[in-house]
DNA sequence: CAGCAGAGTGAAACCACTGTCAAGATCGGC
DNA sequence: GCCGATCTTGACAGTGGTTTCACTCTGCTG
């Protein structure tokens, strides 16, 4: 292995250390070890001494002085709102692996929902010049400002987890409408008629769509939607809470002895509530009631039964904002225009042990 | 709000554009923007003349530049063997939230468990001049070479998660033995004497500590240990597999016919498995059979029923990795010796719902 | 009234690297 | 032996800060 950060005496070893070493000036050795368009010109024999001394030396450019000239950091701003919410692992790999593989390396900021952090956060960002953005909006009212103190940044950026009609900041959702309905059609298909629903807050911009799925395939195959059966999580930063919602909710919904064989809620963590809360009431999942979520976190194919639900492909959509921005960067760096790219990918969903025929 | 990056024709601002517009040198700018020490001799109208003309051009410094001079980076690097481990995401959190509170910025990177990212990775944070590195060591086998590599760095390291005794890397870890020794107790407290054991894979440096706060107890209290009721993890380099493996061996247990009522876990994952298979064979849990943990993951009190676990603070033991690696930084700063530290936090039994009284 | 301390400021060096530009060397062709 | 083209290389300027050092100017002491 190369003898990393080998020092003489404490001090880095510059690119005019490895000029004396070689014979050349620092220019050359420039040229050379960057491979500049003017390496060209330099005769193998010179390259070979240079890149010799180089090695020698264990010489490694120092990336501030580099980056100061070149105005390029090689780095991604990762903002994420909330990194306990189990929804970001997945997509925070896929973000990462991706940028490894394009050689950035990320910076990343967990915004904890609160606008004061997301401000001095994006200033942090933005002083150590990112040269791209990319926003976890997951589980979040973004209001108008967040927007608009992204679009001032005027790096390329792209947001995962909410629909954007800009033409500033690319966006990469999932097609919620899709895989609520597909989820809706399984558990029809299973033979339920009595569903009962946990919708999302309204405040959250996925509620609607989820709710627009649902109620697109009742119509399209008749089933009826009972309002007593349709209860809504109330408005809240915090993902967990969710959880405890759709326990109480669902609590609340056997309470009204109005009989449901199947539940669909919002995501995965309300459908872990709602089974614990069936649970309780001694109805087990799915001998007596079909229980589907919506996002496939990792807990969910190891939850006890396993859950159906609506997977978003997180790893995937992360190594898609990931390629837009880095898209972003290189149009940036020719001197093209930067567009914004809206991409909606399509769910999956994965059938498993929480949902099952009624008899 | 400030009018964030104001550019003069795309232009950022500089340092001699707020001294040409304040009518001093970039000296005396530089000097009263820092609150260097010189600035006692600047008067007050001087000092409110330059911030004025500061905040009318929106002056931001330049990282780059300042970091090439002063030799700083306010960046510390974090290395996880495998985010996907949902082991990782609160000590994240920790980390994150404690590296914010004293301005530095994290700079992300995943191993994936491969000694050749691991290099890559290390090499492209050293090249940042990163100025400290955390390391959570989850789920690994650290093979000396990577300390070895470390310890090169030459710059402050905490690793979590892995007991160390070098003077050169700092360690934080939760005491293994008192936490295992609390579950057993716990079990035994509860009436139970026929315990079943899933032990963690030998290589994995958790393994040995917890395995003897079990047999410590076992012989404080004179539990029988039934080495027909000891099994182990095979070895992997994938968290994830510790569910299957859990599933697998509790199935294998149970087709013994050798019975038990409770079951400890090597880790929550485990556990998971553990519960799945023991469904399956038709046992609830905790009617028939207590499951315990360890780790306390945050699917832990989501699942159904909910696990008692030995919890680990790990959004503690991310802050004080922090605060190790901190203090480094400014004992390197005022060139005094770095000493690594080696802190063992107490965890804590999270009793739920997955264990009960024999009756 | 020389001498000196200290307040207040700026010129210039420096950090390590890249890119432009031009000069010198070499070569082929005439 | 001269000319232009093609190599090969290095001096130097520039990137945007910080810091050293020195200079000027008061005001005060001896």
């Amino acid at each position: 292995m190369s003898v990393r950060g080998s020092k003489v005496n404490g001090l880095m070893v510059t690119i005019r250390d490895v000029a004396k070493e070689s014979g050349f000036s620092s220019t050359t050795v420039s040229i050379v070890l960057n491979n500049a368009p003017l390496a060209r010109y330099i005769p193998a024999v010179t390259k070979k001494r240079i890149e010799k001394a180089a090695k020698k030396l264990g010489y490694r450019p120092n990336l501030f002085a580099r980056s100061l000239r070149s105005k390029r950091s090689h780095t991604v701003g990762v903002m994420v709102f909330d990194m306990t919410d189990p929804y970001c692992t997945l997509i925070l790999r896929g973000i990462e692996n991706t940028l490894y593989q394009a050689s950035y390396l990320p910076i990343l900021t967990d915004v904890h929902n609160e606008r004061s952090r997301f401000e001095r956060y994006l200033e942090m960002l933005l002083d150590r010049r990112v040269e791209a953005l990319i926003v976890l909006a997951n589980w979040l009212f973004v209001d108008i400002d967040v927007l608009a103190d992204l679009e001032k940044s005027s790096i390329p950026t792209a947001m995962i987890g909410r629909e954007l009609k800009t033409d500033t900041i690319s966006s990469v959702i999932v097609d919620n409408e899709m895989g609520a309905y597909a989820a809706v059609e399984h558990l029809h298909s299973l033979g339920h008629r009595k569903i009962a629903f946990i919708r999302g807050p309204k405040t959250l911009a996925d509620s609607a769509p989820r709710w627009k799925g649902i109620r697109s395939f009742a119509k399209a195959s008749e089933l009826d939607l009972d309002p007593r059966l349709i209860v809504d999580l109330p408005e809240s930063r915090d993902p967990i809470s969710s959880f405890e919602a759709g326990y109480k909710l669902t609590e609340e919904l056997i309470k009204q002895k109005r009989p449901f064989t199947a539940l669909m809620a919002f995501d995965d963590m309300t459908a872990f509530g709602a089974i614990r809360a069936l649970a309780k009431a001694g109805l087990r999942v799915p001998e007596h009631c079909s229980v589907v979520g919506f996002d496939d976190v990792a807990a969910s194919s190891l939850y006890t039964p396993a859950l159906t639900t609506v997977r978003q492909p997180m790893e995937a959509m992360g190594a898609m904002a990931v390629s837009i921005v880095v898209d972003g960067i290189n149009s940036v760096q020719e001197k093209r225009e930067v567009v914004a790219v809206h991409r909606k990918v399509a769910p999956e969903l994965a059938v498993r042990e929480s949902t099952r025929n009624l008899l």
